[in-house]
DNA sequence: ATGAAAGCGCTAACAG
DNA sequence: CTGTTAGCGCTTTCAT
C-alpha cells in the first residue's frame, strides 16, 4: 500500500493498525471531508460555506458553519496556504549584523515590532519573526522570502547588509525595509532622515552652549553613521570640534566603555549627542555618577524619544522618530507592493524634542 | 480544464495564456520537479538528496545539491510540512485582555520576547507572534492551536485567560505559558514566585523604614494580583497599612494615573511598591516633581529588574525576574511537551537586587 | 540506488 | 446551487 495512512491519525508515516473503517466513526472531525461526510454533501460544498461563499444555499451554509462549530472544526491553514499560493503571513527578519544581543531587546525595534504586530494583525496577517545572524548565513534573505512560508517580508535594520538586500530586491518585490535611505538605492526603505536628524541635534547642543561636542555611538551601521554625518556637518560649518565615541548598544559594555569616555576625555566635550535613547540614559546616568551637571557642564540629546525619554530627570531633549508612523508606512507599503506595485521609499522628518538635557 | 494552470505561474487561478510548453524551459527552478528534470532523476530522488539522505548514491546526491544551490532552489515549506504534518513553527500568543496597547511595548515582554526568538531559533524553530483581543475573539486559542500553522504555542501572560487556557489545555498538550501558577492547575506554567515577591518588596520598604505602604499597578492579572497578595501578606503581619493605587501600564495614562495618586494621597503612604519597573520609573519621576525625596520621604521598590532600573538615579531597587531563564525554560517545556510529554510547571524564585530607591 | 505512485487537506474550474 | 475532479509541491512507501 503506497502512498498515506488514512483516517486521522496526524502523522503520514504511521503504520496502519488493521482496525477497519469504524476509526473515524465516533472521531472527531479533523478534515474538510469530515464535516462533508457529516452534513451530506461535499468536500467542495463545505469549503465554500466556510468561505462564506454566497453561491452555497443560505441555509445548507448556515447548517454547515454551525456543525463546524459545534464540533470545533479548524480549517488547515497549511493544506489551504498551498493551495491558495498565499499564506498570509508577512516575515519580520531582524538581521544582527554587527551587535549580536542588541536589537531585539534595543527599546526602539522591540517599539518598532509592536506596533508592526498591531498593523498587520489589523490587516489580517500573521507575524513571522526571525532573528538573522548573517555571517553565521550568507543567503538568509532569500531563504527567508523563497520558504513559501510567507507572503512578503518586512526587515528592520539594514545592519551591515547593504548590498544583500540590495540584491534580493532586484528578483523579490514584497519587501520593505526599516533603515536609512541611500541615493540611488533599489530597495524600498522607510525610515527617518538621519542626517537631518543628527544635524537638529548638534545645533541644539551648540544654541546650548556647547563648544565642543561628542558622539556616543557605533558609527558602523548606516543610520547612525548618518546621524553623525549630520552632526559632523554642522559642527563643521559651526567651526566646533566633534569626537567620536564609540559605543555599543549592549548594556552591559555600554555602561563600561561610557564611563571609560567619560573618564578619558574628562574635558574633551561639554555637549553630547547620543546615537540613540538609550545609550543617552546610560550617559545622563553616568554623568551624574561623575559628578557633572546636567545640562549645566554637559548637555545632552538623545535619538528616538522612547517612552524613557521623558521619565529621566531632567527629562531627555531628543530627536523623536515616529515609530508608529513608521510602522504603518512599512505596512502600507508591503501591502502595495503584494498588490504588484512598485512603491517607492519614504523618509520621514525627525523632530527636536526639546525637554531638559539640551 | 479543471484543476490548476501548471507550470510556474504562481497563482493557480490564472489561466493558461497560450503559449506552449516552453514556458518553463528557460524559466527559473521553482519546483523540485523542475529540478528533478535538470539532473535527469525523479523527484523523489531530488527529494531525498536534497534532505541529505544517505540512500541516495552519494555523487548523485552532492550533484543535486550543487544544482540546487547554483539555481538559488528552495524547498517549499508550505509543501512540505502539508506533507510531513509538522511546520517548524512555534505561536508565540500575546493575550491582550485589559490593557490593550501595554503588554506588547512593555519592556519585560519585550525582552522576553526577545529571548524566546533566541532559544527558538537555535533549536530551528521559527516564531510566529500574534497578539490577541480576547473580546474581540473568544475562540483564540483553539484558533491558533488548531491552525495547523504552528507545531505548538507559548503564551505570554494569562491575562485574563486563565479558565480559557484552562480549558484548552485539557484537550492541547503542546502549550506552555509564561504567568502566574495557581495551585491545582492544570496548564503548564513557567513565571516567577510573584506572591514571594512582593513580600520581598514589602519586607525592604518596611525594613527601609516604610511605615504606610502603597501598591501601584493594576491588580486585575493574576500575576500583579499576586505580587500585590504578596505584600498584603507582610503588611498585615508587620501591622503596617497598605493602600492599592491602581496604574495602568500604558505610558500615557500611567502618568495621570500617578499624579493623582501622589497628590490626592498626599500623606498617606511613605513606601511605595511598584507592580513593575516602568511603573516604578514613572512614580520615580512624579516624586522628584512633586518634590518628595526618594528614598528619603518615600521608599520605592519596583518589579523586574529591567536594564532601565540600573539606569535611574537613584538606581531602582526592585524584584528581579530573571527572564532570559524563562524564555529557556518555556522552550525546554515546549520542546519535551512536542515530544510527548506532559510536564510539570516551573515556578522561579525572585530575587531582591538593592538599590538606591529602598 | 532509483522510479512510480499515492496522497497531506484544501480550493476552484468545470459541468451539470 | 452542488458534486466531481485535478491538482498546490512535497515525502514516502512499495517495488524494482
Amino acid at each position: 500500500m503506497p502512498g498515506i495512512v488514512p483516517r486521522g491519525r496526524r502523522g503520514p508515516e504511521v503504520a496502519g493498525t488493521g482496525e477497519d473503517d469504524s476509526v473515524w466513526a465516533e472521531g472527531q472531525v479533523r478534515t474538510i471531508t469530515d464535516l462533508a461526510r457529516l452534513a451530506g454533501v461535499s468536500a467542495g460544498t463545505v469549503s465554500r460555506a466556510l468561505a462564506g461563499n454566497t453561491l452555497v444555499n443560505a441555509r445548507t451554509r448556515e447548517r454547515i458553519q454551525q456543525l463546524a462549530r459545534s464540533h470545533g472544526f479548524q480549517l488547515n491553514q497549511m493544506a489551504s496556504n498551498l493551495r491558495r499560493q498565499k499564506t498570509g503571513v508577512v516575515g519580520v527578519a531582524i538581521p544582527l549584523g554587527h551587535d549580536r544581543r542588541q536589537q531585539i531587546s534595543d527599546g526602539f525595534f522591540m517599539t518598532l515590532l509592536g506596533h508592526l504586530a498591531d498593523e498587520l494583525t489589523q490587516r489580517g496577517y500573521d507575524l513571522m519573526l526571525r532573528r538573522v545572524l548573517p555571517e553565521r548565513d550568507e543567503d538568509w534573505l532569500s531563504r527567508f522570502s523563497g520558504s513559501g512560508m510567507v507572503d512578503g517580508l518586512i526587515v528592520i535594520g539594514q545592519s551591515d547588509q547593504f548590498e544583500r538586500i540590495e540584491a534580493a530586491a532586484a528578483e523579490y518585490l514584497p519587501m520593505v525595509v526599516w533603515g536609512n535611505h541611500q541615493e540611488g538605492q533599489r530597495h524600498c526603505v522607510v525610515g527617518t532622515d538621519n542626517r537631518l536628524g543628527g544635524r537638529l541635534a548638534a545645533e541644539r547642543l551648540i544654541a546650548a552652549g556647547a563648544t565642543r561636542l561628542a558622539f556616543f555611538g557605533d558609527a558602523e551601521p548606516m543610520e547612525f553613521a548618518a546621524r553623525f554625518a549630520g552632526a559632523c556637518d554642522v559642527a563643521a560649518r559651526a567651526g566646533v570640534s566633534i569626537l567620536a565615541c564609540p559605543t555599543s548598544l549592549s548594556v552591559e559594555p555600554m555602561t563600561r566603555e561610557i564611563a571609560h569616555h567619560l573618564h578619558s576625555n574628562a574635558g574633551g566635550f561639554d555637549g553630547i549627542f547620543a546615537a540613540t535613547d538609550t545609550i543617552a540614559v546610560a550617559c545622563l546616568k553616568a554623568l551624574r555618577d561623575a559628578g557633572r551637571a546636567v545640562p549645566g557642564h554637559v548637555r545632552l540629546v538623545g535619538f528616538d524619544d522612547l517612552p524613557i525619554a521623558s521619565q529621566t530627570s531632567p527629562p531627555l531633549t531628543t530627536i523623536r522618530q515616529d515609530i508608529a508612523a513608521g510602522a504603518r508606512a512599512l505596512v502600507d507599503l508591503l501591502m502595495r507592493r503584494l498588490g504588484g506595485e512598485n512603491t517607492e521609499s519614504l523618509v520621514m522628518p525627525p523632530r527636536l524634542i526639546a525637554r531638559g538635557t539640551a
